[in-house]
DNA sequence: AATCAATGTGGAACCGATTCCCTATAAAGC
DNA sequence: GCTTTATAGGGAATCGGTTCCACATTGATT
């Protein structure tokens, strides 16, 4: 492997005119060949630890996520690679299996390695998460939970919620079910749910049945088909997307009809969700524009003092053919 | 900042007894305990660039994806990651976009920071990608596409269509229909129909309508409408479980049923379409597998002389719903 | 002709760690 | 009591770049 030393010295030149001929500096034509064809026949390529050495931060930013099998992580990292390379900044992506020590652990590695900055798409935020955020001194953007002390980019969980929910009282149901996750996940675990009860009661509508499940599409296909053995709804309110999908396909195992028999709704919008028959209804999160604000934020945050600031990002019910239509109150 | 300096420094040792306290060296308690005390009071943490100057290598690998959005992808990532954590190695993932020379690109970044070796999903191989990967001196696998010059990971996708087709052979299908994509990619484009050609043309059934669509499911679901204004197939061949998911769209809104007027074949086996009503017809490829046994390859390669391999990866045709059981001949 | 500015180049310091080699001190052996 | 041997720690070189500073050469200005 050829250094700038070598270059140098084939060339009969210094290493500083190397390097300067590298970085733009004024060189005269009669070296800046010499050097060139040096630079091919030795198949030169700078060192980038070296490099690196020199500056105290490089053009990097860090992502950290839970998972890769998840509609919501992949499109906010689109959204977050494709500003970066726009910004010319690099991205690195480390995943942590949902694992909180993980978590912590590359936060540090992160700062460790002297990144600009952190997206962090977080599913929970302990104690230790938000010392471990505070005591580096790389700046970090926290997204999809909230903490009054970080940086935070989160979705209206509880208002998101509240409006299908709205939107949901608008029909003749009877029996309602709802198929939501624990309450580790504080978005989508309490506020969701939050959301749903508390338009519910406000309504005077208080039959509703809550079941719980957890992410996996798998999970929910058994907690469905339990819950269709227990009771009738006539309204399956699910807390994701990929939990509806899994209540579809057992509500269609049980030979019902959806939305005649059972009406479905979801929550997100994964991409595939409008390619179901019949198209879900759900709230639509635009997970690619946070990871957009996050990116462009996380560069602008560069230097500048901090300040904890939370930014809320927008959502948008979104009606369709899960819902029967024919039970709309005049 | 602190630097290795500073401690050493302001624990009134040398910079090297820092060094050796740091990495397992013999130090007295004594000192020890200062050191200690000192690196807790500044927050010292050891700069990577430094560290990995004097290092010719580090355990790192890069991967370089086409995309984030895909099932296939993302699976595969999934399969690498948690077989180089296990390894211990670290993972710098490149999003290209599908961009060829973004794919250059990033071969040669990855070779400047000195990786231990580079995993390369790749969509197309010129002969400028071969050069490329020829001329660094990091090892690189070649996941997806085939070059008896490299080393490469590929899918049976002529053999795989081939069994999926010889299946429906046993089946009483007047008008079959392909959708499939253009024949830019090598594995999908080309192998795959041929696969289904060959097959149907040994078995005397030529009724077979060729049409071409992307990647995508919007590109399928108008792809597919055009389809049905001009034949009526009974039975419509997909390329890929994304294109079969678009075409289901189609044929629900045109009021058909899946597989009583058509059946339906994916290939691929995204996790979403054993979940879709029917159940998908399709190919399945062990995508996780594949990335286990390219992380393996590419750490055991590291320092080893270079030769060109291709492994395999096997496939399963998996039966199920969307084709009409009682079109069986017996 | 003398002074000054612009241009091109070399030398050396530096970034922050690791590591080799050498020395000072204390303990052990004779 | 003197030599030998561990043990601990210091000093300096090194990794491969970048950058500051000094100096030489040339051409322009007065």
């Amino acid at each position: 492997m050829a250094t700038i030393r070598d270059i140098s010295e084939k060339a009969g030149v210094a290493k500083s005119t190397v390097s300067r001929y590298l970085n733009n500096g004024y060189v005269s034509q009669a070296t800046r060949e010499k050097i060139e064809k040096t630079i091919e026949e030795l198949e030169y390529v700078p060192n980038s630890y070296a490099q690196n050495l020199r500056l105290e931060s490089n053009p990097t930013i860090g992502v950290i996520i839970p998972r890769f099998d998840s509609y919501s992580v992949i499109t906010t990292l689109q959204g977050i690679d494709k500003e970066l390379k726009q910004l010319q900044y690099n991205i690195l992506i480390e995943n942590t299996d949902r694992s909180p020590e993980r978590e912590i652990e590359y936060l540090k590695r992160l700062a460790k390695m002297k990144v600009s900055g952190i997206i962090f798409l977080a599913t929970k935020l302990t104690e230790e998460h938000i010392h471990t955020i505070e005591s580096i001194e790389v700046p970090v953007i926290v997204i999809g939970q909230e903490d009054r002390r970080l940086n935070c980019i989160v979705y209206k969980d509880y208002e998101a919620a509240f409006e299908l929910a709205e939107y949901l009282t608008a029909y003749d149901f009877n029996k309602i079910a709802y198929l939501g996750v624990d309450e580790e996940d504080e978005a989508v675990g309490v506020l969701r749910k939050k959301g749903f009860v508390e338009c519910f009661m406000k309504e005077g509508q208080e039959r509703l049945s809550i079941y719980y499940t957890d992410f996996s599409i798998e999970k929910s296909i058994h907690k469905t088909r339990e819950l269709l053995n227990e009771i009738k709804p006539d309204l399956l309110i699910c807390a994701t997307d990929n939990i509806a999908i899994g209540a579809m396909k057992s509500i269609y195992e049980k030979k019902l009809r959806i939305p005649e028999d059972i009406s479905v709704t979801g929550f997100g919008d994964y991409q595939i969700s409008s390619y179901l028959t019949p198209a879900l209804t759900t709230v639509h999160y635009d997970y690619n524009k946070a990871g957009h604000i996050a990116a462009k934020s996380i560069v602008r945050m560069k230097g500048q003092k901090f300040h904890p600031t939370t930014t809320y990002v927008d959502y948008q019910v979104l009606p369709k053919n899960s819902i029967d239509k024919a039970k709309r109150k005049r």
